[in-house]
DNA sequence: CGCGATCTCCATACAACGTAGAGAGTTAGA
DNA sequence: TCTAACTCTCTACGTTGTATGGAGATCGCG
């Protein structure tokens, strides 16, 4: 979760670097490169090898230049991630027309921020809550926030709604995460995994202690099994939905207690 | 995220880690220290200063040897990482009696999962997808499958509920847990943040372009300003059983069909 | 009893990390 | 042309996890 850090920085600087505006030098020798390149880079290092790979100097080097010169650009390496992530949310603003209803906009701003989230495992790792406020992280709250409007909910339950879905997602884009890095990392299939595991783990787990893990482990280690948290995902977002709609059809039935009166 | 990883090491042996099955050495000198003990001191590091303070060094300078003694008991930091999550984790079985009704079951559970984490942060970010299965890990998952178990779901269905609730709790409270860390690391309260960076937003900030956030944005601030992740933990959690609630009434339906034909 | 296998613990060492500091070299405004 | 401002590099410091090898303690076995 959440290794690295946001917004530690000048505010005024981190602005200034996500939204771009670096006022040009007038003096010195021409920059050779610019913060996008730097990281557009460092993304590409991070999508393929994860942000435990990215360091300054990796990224430096892949650029032809020294760790000490991307210093000159940006201020740090928490403030080169949060371009980074700034960076990647756009690619969610491109993502074609909207659709009609509310369901259909939030299961769509849930498979997009999921499909976002598979591209850029890192992301799970950045801390989003505070700073962040670049141009793209704004486009996408409110692509959200416009796919619950006009459902009869208070601006505050909407607000509440988005933070429901995101939440959720992120929870569940993180199981999924997992399970493939696990799968990776060890060169182990899950199933290899569980032969060499289960015979050893039978010798000290009780089943008579915990008859409804015994029960339902295997049978959903059987069915789920090698990698189905896309699964898990549609399920959950199934019955997400399904719980904000009774909340939104609560509120459409009070609105029309109202109109009766 | 999840920025430690584990279960990278032999199976055997982190077996035998966690379940606490480690054949007491014949010769040698009497062992200082014990797995359990370097496990505590190591967790209390990590829920006083998070996970980026916990080093071999500094949980062995706390216990007074040096770094490579830990080797001893331990493989590796990854492993001392899992037998952290596996002890932590232990808390939630001591933690009273289970209610009436799966509504109130698993609204206990998420509870329950949401102090552990506010008590441990760093948990968030230790991946807890493949290995890890250590005796309160079980227990952990035996209990939570208590909660649904006959409400007519499936096996399957339990198990996928269950990891929703889960998923969910995850991505609610690392929000939660984000905010109050940017309070402490910037040393500023949200408020006094905003007040610093508004100003400097609204100089690039389009509020005609993204009229909804614009809307959104301040009105949710004000009213949930200063870290109210815990409400919005409450809001989630109710339309997430709502949600549940659907597919069970749904069950209950089926069954009622059948045994009518 | 005493030898040797086996263990714990320590000191040292290595590569990699983020980045501070100082200096070399380049450019444009005065 | 002079100089302020800028980029880029080199070196260095204090971290990190852990590989390696050795010193000393302890027990099983002969």
């Amino acid at each position: 979760m959440t290794s690295v850090y946001s917004g530690s920085g000048d505010p005024k600087r981190s602005i200034e670097l996500l939204w771009g505006i670096q006022e040009r030098p007038r003096r010195g020798p021409k920059p050779r490169l610019t913060v996008d390149g730097i990281a557009a880079q460092a993304i590409a290092i991070a999508d393929a090898e994860g942000l435990s790979a990215l360091s300054m100097r990796r990224v430096a080097a892949e650029l032809g230049v020294t760790a000490m010169s991307l210093y000159s650009y940006v201020p740090g390496k928490a403030e080169l991630v949060d371009v980074m992530a700034d960076r990647v949310f756009g690619e969610l603003a491109a993502a074609g027309d909207e659709p009609e209803g509310w369901r259909a906009g939030l299961e769509l701003v849930a498979r997009r921020s999921w499909d976002l989230y598979l591209r850029h495992p890192w992301l799970l790792q950045v801390a989003t809550s505070r700073p962040l406020l670049g141009p793209n992280v704004i486009a996408k709250y409110d692509q959200e926030l416009c796919a619950v409007a006009g459902t009869g909910l208070t601006v505050i339950e909407m607000d509440l709604t988005v933070t429901l879905v995101a939440n959720y997602v992120h929870g569940a884009v993180r199981g999924a995460i997992e399970a493939a890095q696990a799968e990776q990392r060890t060169g182990m299939s899950d199933d290899v995994w569980w032969e060499q595991y289960a015979p050893l783990l039978e010798k000290v787990f009780d089943a008579e202690r915990y008859p409804t893990a015994a029960a339902v482990g295997p049978v959903a280690g059987e069915e789920l099994g090698a990698g189905d948290p896309a699964r898990a995902f549609e399920f959950g977002l199934e019955r997400l939905l399904d719980g904000i709609e009774v909340l939104i059809r609560g509120r459409a039935g009070e609105a029309a207690d109202r109109d009766r009166v």
